[in-house]
DNA sequence: TTAATAGTGTCTGTAAGACAATATATC
DNA sequence: GATATATTGTCTTACAGACACTATTAA
């Protein structure tokens, strides 16, 4: 320790952000990837991110934001902070810290860049850097948001029924929800709101009701608990 | 945007670790504040805190510890990652990023350095930089995790009883609780298990159990939920 | 014995799961 | 009407809160 050193003598790190971008493609979650520009890893897809650039962004989330603009044409519906990853081995330029964002956009509502690809997660697999570790913790999180929020809710388009948001949660969740409890439960905690408008009709039996998520913002359900039998703890 | 711009010909921001340490004296929950040494604000109190060292820190909880052993003497039980607060505003010294920690100790095993004390964090108002911001965060996030968690038990010594674990519980959500439900969960969640060693006696009445936290690492509930009446939403 | 605090038993209300019953669409 | 899906009703069960009751200590 050499408290009589500048703090500029210190080297900086390399500060950087990289998002996790969700969405629904055929009920199944996709992740947006991006192919690199640059070394290292010129060629290959990898999450999108960049350099906070000090002139034009006002704090990282507006860099979030700017690098899913440049590099895949996406705006997104909701963004929020997920961990930074900081070390002196996760970047092999030297020591750096990535803040990581989780996004949610409407896949029906973005045109992709040439660049840029959705991948089911299912198949986002040895991704370059700690970017595996990154997106890990993006799913643990709208996984964990899945069972006390409306996080879910934002794959969506602004109206859809509720059979299937009830699908999303499933999907998102990986269990069987009971239809019943489920509306119940949304409807109880005025997570949505039916909409007069009639929706498409899907093909075959009874058509259901259009909502919409009842704020614009993430609700969340008081910590009620969406996972089946949670309650026993585990 | 000049994407022929080599990477480091951006400006690295400025990156710092901030720590918020909580601890328990007296039944109150207090906040650890050191003396700063350096312009700005030299001389008052913030939260602990510094700049990155690429040459010593393997990662930025490194980092966060190192600073505390130095600038407090304190050795934290349990310490997690809150947030990173990025902008270009929050420090005059130019765009900065802080990677924010939450950490806990028991006030009785430190004993600090000259320059740190413990401040009662009903006390902790109107810290420089935006560190009354990032306070509030910690306070927000223990508060939350009371909830479904057992990350206040790491408040008190290793050895404790349920009526004391319930107060530290009631202090940090800020409502009573119910004493035959409140043993019923930690006991059935296996939060806590007990011993056999006799603790002091209080003074008074019949005298407790001693428990101790089942595991030496968080455990949460399963998103059971700690506050009352909490199912109703809100 | 009394006072004080720890710990248990039991009743009640609420909400989730199961699932039967009803509603509304197409063919 | 037959079929399919949406939506509602209701029974059962599990758990949280309330609170009275029992237990164990010191004085």
């Amino acid at each position: 320790m050499n408290e009589n050193m500048a703090k500029n003598d210190y080297e900086r790190p390399i500060l950087t952000v990289d998002v996790v971008v969700l969405t629904l493609i055929k009920e199944e979650l996709h992740m947006l990837m991006v192919r690199r520009n640059r070394e290292p890893f010129l060629g290959t897809y990898t999450l999108p991110g960049g350099f906070v650039h000090a002139q034009e962004d006002v704090d990282s989330e507006e860099t979030a934001r700017r690098v899913l603009r440049d590099k895949a044409s996406v705006e997104v519906r909701h963004i929020e902070q997920l961990y930074t990853f900081a070390n002196s081995t996760r970047d092999k330029r030297g020591w750096s810290a990535s803040i990581s964002y989780l996004a949610i956009v409407n896949a029906d509502e973005v045109s992709l860049s040439e660049d840029a690809k959705f991948v089911p997660v299912s198949e986002s697999v040895g991704l370059p850097f700690d970017h595996s570790l990154i997106a890990g913790m993006a799913l643990s999180r709208i996984r964990d948001k899945a069972s006390y929020s409306s996080l879910p809710g934002f794959l969506l388009s602004e109206n859809f029924t509720l059979p299937s948001l009830q699908k999303v949660y499933e999907q998102v969740l990986g269990v069987k929800l009971n239809a019943a409890a489920f509306r119940r439960k949304v409807v109880d905690q005025e997570l949505v709101e039916e909409v007069s408008e009639a929706g498409e009709y899907a093909g075959r039996g009874r058509p259901a009701k259009l909502y919409k998520l009842k704020e614009r913002s993430l609700q969340d359900f008081g910590r009620v608990v969406m996972l089946p039998d949670s309650r026993r703890g585990g």
